[in-house]
RNA sequence: GGACAGGUGGGUGAGUUGGCUGAAACCACAUCCCUGCUAAGGAUGCGUACUGGUAACGGUACCGAGGGUUCGAAUCCCUCCCUGUCCGCCA
């Protein structure tokens, strides 16, 4: 959620950054509007509120007292109609308010490039360079080694599931444990959270109001299948004032994650690359505002030489403000060499959100005089799934085994 | 799922014959004083959000959430959520 007194101090700024994000002037207009008429509503409540509590207090003193009451009483009783009616403008108001700021994307950093979509995203750097092969590199589906089974994943359930089988089911395994590992090493606590969640805790990371159709919702409760452990993790500290001296906090997480895909229709329908149910280990980190570019790095360098434990071509990404998602400042993807599809695609992404996060979810930290908000990060390190079809197309070879990494092989 | 008991500030925890309690006490924390060595003692301050004011200092709301009764509710009533205990069920 942006901050509402930016809106009104500083409105023509937030309009700008927000064009980044493809927000319309009108609706910044819309919450500034309301914002004021929320604020000229309450000054003319608050007084008749105060009337009414001095007058209750010197009604409870006459009474005692024996003296004349009925007055009082009289007047007392109109005041209380119009306060109650004033109070339900108020609400509604506030009502209006809240549900039109919580769709409200974050507003991108000033070190976002601009740019519409995808095709505008910034290459920031390369690492490693991609395997040649002396045959035609298959993908992932091609190789035929029996590992994924797509048909049976279909009719368990439906399309965009799969079913992983001998050595490919042990190498998910071992990718989770090997990451796990690999960011407990890195300064990241491991955390195992519900795979269930409310719909505070949505709301707090920003898939809702907005975004429901895009999670599967647990039938006849209110309660919906997580699409990322970002959001039970960061939500961990939802409505809590952390200690200064605990910060930063740096999480990682391995869940399973659950995507209607609901945008994607027609898109990546071959293979596991687009998937409605798929594994991912995520970090989380809570930080102060002044420390938040540091971990960022910190967390891009982790995911990045996690990859390049793994042998895998990668390159780096800065997004564009188009392609920016709704909580995020900033986002860098890391995008890893397939040479079946001979073009790079994404395995990780990590982003900023700064403060967007932490005032939805009410996030604070206690410095030494008074509670200000935290700033919240997350990214994938990494998508479990796609590190697996990475690995198999990478290290495939003419007749059609698959190497596996040798970072790996204690974990198989 | 059933029965009973509860949900108060960063924490523990008073306050339930409605008014003088936005909330005692203790802990934690901050500043200062004393003392001087692996510690202790003393003083003061200290809930959150919004809002008026240059400031001093005020106002409003909030005692799980939402409604209701009342001139007035942490205190009474209703609904929901959660926690504990016992029972039932079960990996």
């Amino acid at each position: 959620m942006l901050d509402i007194k930016l809106i009104q101090n500083d409105f023509d700024s937030v309009c700008e950054k927000l064009r980044k994000k493809k927000v319309s002037e009108e609706t910044i207009e819309d919450l500034r509007k309301i914002s004021l008429e929320l604020k000229t509503k309450r000054a003319l409540l608050e007084p008749l509120q105060a009337e009414q509590n001095a007058s209750s207090k010197l009604f409870g003193v006459w009474a005692k007292e024996g003296k004349d009451i009925n007055e009082l009483k009289e007047k007392l009783s109109l005041n209380k109609q119009k306060i109650s009616t004033l109070n339900s403008e108020v609400k509604e108001i506030e009502n209006a308010l809240s549900s039109l700021a919580l769709t409200v994307p974050n507003l991108p950093d000033d070190t976002v490039p601009n740019g519409v979509d995808e095709n505008d995203n910034v290459e920031i750097k390369r690492v490693l360079t991609p395997p040649s092969f002396d045959f035609e590199p298959k993908e992932h589906w091609e190789i035929s080694q029996n590992w994924i089974d797509f048909q049976r994943g279909v009719k368990l359930s439906k399309s965009r599931f799969s079913v992983l089988k001998n050595e490919a089911a042990k190498l998910e395994r071992a990718l989770i444990n090997y990451m796990l590992d690999f960011n407990t090493k890195r300064g990241f606590s491991e955390v195992a959270v519900p795979y269930i969640v409310n719909r505070e805790t949505l709301q707090g990371t920003g898939q809702l109001p907005k975004f429901e159709d895009d999670l599967f919702k647990i039938e006849g409760e209110e309660l919906f299948l997580i699409p990322t452990a970002e959001v039970p993790v960061t939500n961990l500290f939802r409505d809590e004032i952390i200690s200064e001296s605990e910060l930063p906090i740096k999480m990682t997480s391995y869940t399973a994650c659950f995507r209607k895909e609901a945008g994607s229709a027609g898109r990546d329908t071959r293979g596991m690359i687009r998937q409605h149910q798929f594994d991912k280990v995520e970090l989380v980190c809570i930080t102060k505002p002044q420390d938040s570019d540091k971990i960022f790095d910190e967390m891009v360098e982790c995911a990045s030489d996690l990859l390049t434990s793994l042998g895998l071509a990668h390159r780096h990404l800065m997004l564009c403000g188009g392609d920016l998602g709704f909580s995020a400042a900033k986002t860098v993807d890391l995008e890893v060499w397939f040479p079946g599809q001979n073009r790079y695609r994404e395995i990780s992404s990590i982003s900023n959100t700064r403060d967007f996060q932490a005032r939805r979810a009410k996030i604070r930290y206690k410095d030494s005089k008074k509670n200000r908000l935290v700033h919240t990060l997350n990214g994938s390190s990494l998508a479990v799934g796609r590190t697996l079809i990475a690995i198999m197309e990478n290290y495939q070879k003419k007749d059609g085994s698959i190497e596996i990494p040798e970072v790996l092989k204690s974990y198989m």
